[in-house]
DNA sequence: TGAATACAATTTGTATACAATGCAATAAGC
DNA sequence: GCTTATTGCATTGTATACAAATTGTATTCA
């Protein structure tokens, strides 16, 4: 299996940041890692080079690679952002998809779905991420594509919470997901523009809605001590 | 001067894809420009992972790395592109630019605008690019961020012809151009985003006119040899 | 006590030697 | 004659050893 393991490590660290395993900010050891994937420090020199490039780690000259921070005036930008790109994205998709391609979004929506069927929450947050990568390639345009790679490494890292339901309604926002992913194929796949924007914009608002709780869930209870009681404890 | 050798690498080869020193699809070799830059190949490597990352050079696996290719389909995705993106990064400049920043762009504007004077037509060239590169970095949207640095590689070398105004009309654009730099800068020094998008996109069209006069030039003349004889010739 | 400095330890950056891969030219087989 | 192997060369990829830089710690002196 590793055969080539560049390549793995590559991959591995990818999907390490985009699953919070390694947290925004956290420093990347390059001796640690050399070792961890069997390759010597020069390849892997190689792989965070890269992943500076892609926008997953930020490097500081003689001072190491960190995995890419979410600061709040980031993520205000990220709200603001994410329409436009991902409308524009799936605009294009619809218009310069080649047939080929449908087939392979098609392939990434089963992973997906699969993976929410079995409950395994890193593993459809990252197929997720596939789905939506994939109709970016779909879009040819390399310009924009920048854009949405960095969009969607922030986004994945965000919904991380977002296919571990605890509740009725979510599990249900969950299902909603899928079935709009559902669509999107048909509407790039019918070469419909029009409709592949809409669900787009449906699509975002609903992981918007879920991005929020995220970052700022319920507070915590109250009342485990009643406030009466705190009254009288000093 | 040449203290760190890395950094003037990194520089040098940025600047001679830009100017078409380096053409849209050469090959890049290793040994050779380690050789020329005096440091040795895995610095080198490193530094054309990351111009990979810029989207300067395109890297395959065992293959080595080209100075990123322009064909026919990404020429006109470009065409499509470009005012979106420089019209919503000349909003968001206007918006959110710091007063520090503004400095930094006269400055950059100045530089231009002497590059012109000399009629040094290379370094016109690179000094938009900065000039323009400014603007992005004031939006502070990385996300964005990422397709405006792509899109302003090509658009530099698509305009290299630009700063070297062979006629009277074209040495006019060029001043108008740095005109509306002016006019740019006023407006986002005023927090005046509308002004920012509409002066941008006036400076799209003037350019988009010139590059097109750059990739569909005058045809040559036909009757260098007049018809009438080439009717006869054979 | 606190600031400054010298030193040690850890980490990052670079050079070189070697291994692996791809390409091209030539040779063998159908 | 055309396709298919094979071999040699050139180029890319990796490991290791060493140099440079940064950080943390101890020690000295005001």
């Amino acid at each position: 299996m590793a055969r080539d393991k560049k390549a793995d490590c590559l991959e591995g660290l990818r999907k390490r940041i985009l699953t919070l395993d390694i947290a925004p900010g956290a420093p990347l050891d390059e001796a640690l890692l050399s070792e961890e994937y069997g390759i010597s420090r020069t390849p892997l020199r190689e792989v965070l080079q890269r992943l500076s490039g892609e926008g997953y780690v930020e490097i500081v000259e003689n001072r190491g690679a960190k995995a890419t921070s979410m600061d709040l005036m980031v993520l205000r930008t990220f709200f603001e952002t994410a329409p436009l790109i991902y409308a524009t994205i799936a605009r294009q998709a619809a218009e310069n998809r080649k047939t080929i391609e449908v087939e392979t979004l098609k392939t990434a929506q089963k992973a997906f779905l699969a993976a929410i069927s079995a409950g395994d929450a890193g593993t459809a947050a990252l197929e997720n991420h596939r789905f939506h990568a994939t109709i970016g390639q779909m879009a040819h345009n390399p310009y924009l594509l920048a854009s949405l790679n960095r969009m969607l490494i922030d986004h994945t890292r965000l919904s991380q919470t977002f296919y571990r339901p605890a509740t009725l309604p979510e599990e249900r926002r969950v299902a909603q997901a899928g079935q709009q992913h559902d669509a999107m194929i048909a509407a790039i796949e019918g070469h419909d523009p029009g409709a592949a924007v809409a669900l787009t914009l449906q699509h975002w608002d609903l992981s918007r809605d879920q991005i929020e709780r995220f970052v700022r869930p319920d507070p915590l209870p109250l009342d485990v001590i009643s406030l009466k009681d705190q009254r009288n404890a000093v």
